[in-house]
DNA sequence: GCCCACAATTTACTTGGAGTAGATTTTTTC
DNA sequence: GAAAAAATCTACTCCAAGTAAATTGTGGGC
């Protein structure tokens, strides 16, 4: 967050060349503007919770896309960490994928109004499909090369992508209305449970099968 | 749509009591703007498109919120017919659920615009919400009761069903976007079944194994 | 048969947030 | 020391949602 240092300017070229706020500060005090103020937080608000004005805001970022999808950056590169520190921690497959779902919830929780910013855009928009498209990247490797292992048409892994994306995305969305208050994380062991289970189901067989290919590949 | 008779109206109160358009009306209008003009129509489009004033639409309607739910009402009565008749032509359980999904598939297709439409709230609204609550409804039923007959907690049908939600959401946006000017029929077919593929491993095996148990029932 | 109350409609407004143009102030350079 | 340049801020426009008040016609009382 900018801090008092840059409070209560006045116009006029700065010294040495400076700008009054660069990007990533900019972007930080969004974030923390955007955690305290919930997901309907204006420009205004932001701009002003940088102490900044808004053109400055405009002129740094870009226009409100811009600061979604610069934020959806850092947020889905923290959901991924998250969820791939969870999973690590786990030595049956199973249990692993079970273990990067919790972390996919975990982290949408612990970050809850960015995610609910940076999620506002309605499907149908481009916004909407840079942010899918960002989301299944790092999925779409790993189904691509096990698919591949096992016969199937790789370009099935970005289908699969985007619907463990759009799965994970209602059912932390519908759940987070249930725990708008209360944080109950009884039931989210349920829920973790039962998604991972739909949807182990599908890919276990597909990813178990390309281990034991590539087990058996020379040099393995 | 409201046709030529109501057209150019003065104000002032009208013959018999009768208002200038009922609900029903207004709805197929409004559907026949979105469906022409596209999901970005107005409150003022959708009104001018059925020959009547902004409150007028407010009135009878509601606001957007409203419409959005009306609409959304008719559309998913609408891909529910299409899932049904789809699965129903086939004998065996997955290849119902394939092409229940490829009914899904193309019921949006026919109705792109209104899909959009009806699908513009962003998540973690209440409008979203509502709309993933109403669109799984039909599949809690049959999931609640098949999990139960195979000694699964029936709540989780509620999560597998917002997963699909979710899935068929996002892939079927996704897959929108890539055949926007040229409907080329061909890698659907691929979608349909990378999807189904996924999501049936999860589903069969339980709704497979209800189903014998209701076959070993007293009085099958 | 005339007039007043009332109901439905329209025009024209307010509101709120995204995005921008031009005035303003300070630094730099000649 | 004065003019040009660079960065900023004030104040505006634009667009769509939603609403209030003016407008015009119908129906009933006398």
């Amino acid at each position: 967050m900018a801090d008092a240092t840059t409070r209560k300017r006045r116009p006029g070229r700065p010294k040495g060349g400076q700008v009054v706020a660069d990007r990533s500060q900019l972007l930080a005090a969004a974030a923390d503007v955007i955690r305290a103020q919930g997901p309907d937080a204006t420009m205004d608000e932001i701009a002003a919770g940088a102490s900044v004005t808004k053109p400055i805001l405009y002129r740094t970022i870009g226009d409100k896309a811009a600061l979604v999808a610069a934020l959806s950056e850092s947020l889905i590169d923290q959901i991924d960490r998250s969820v791939n520190t969870a999973a690590g921690s786990a030595t049956d497959p199973a249990a692993a994928f079970e273990a990067a779902i919790r972390g996919y919830v975990a982290a949408v929780d612990a970050d809850r109004n960015l995610f609910l910013f940076v999620n506002s855009a309605a499907p149908g928009t481009d916004q909407f499909r840079r942010l899918v498209d960002r989301s299944a990247a790092s999925m779409i490797g790993v189904f691509s090369s096990a698919r591949a292992d096992v016969g199937l048409d790789p370009d099935g892994s970005r289908t699969w992508a985007w619907a463990i994306v759009g799965a994970l995305q209602v059912v932390t969305t519908m759940w987070l209305r249930d725990n708008d208050c209360d944080s109950t994380s009884n039931d989210l062991d349920a829920l973790v449970r039962d998604v991972s289970q739909l949807l182990w189901s599908g890919i276990g067989p597909t990813l178990g099968a390309a281990r034991s290919a590539r087990d058996l590949a020379p040099g393995a």
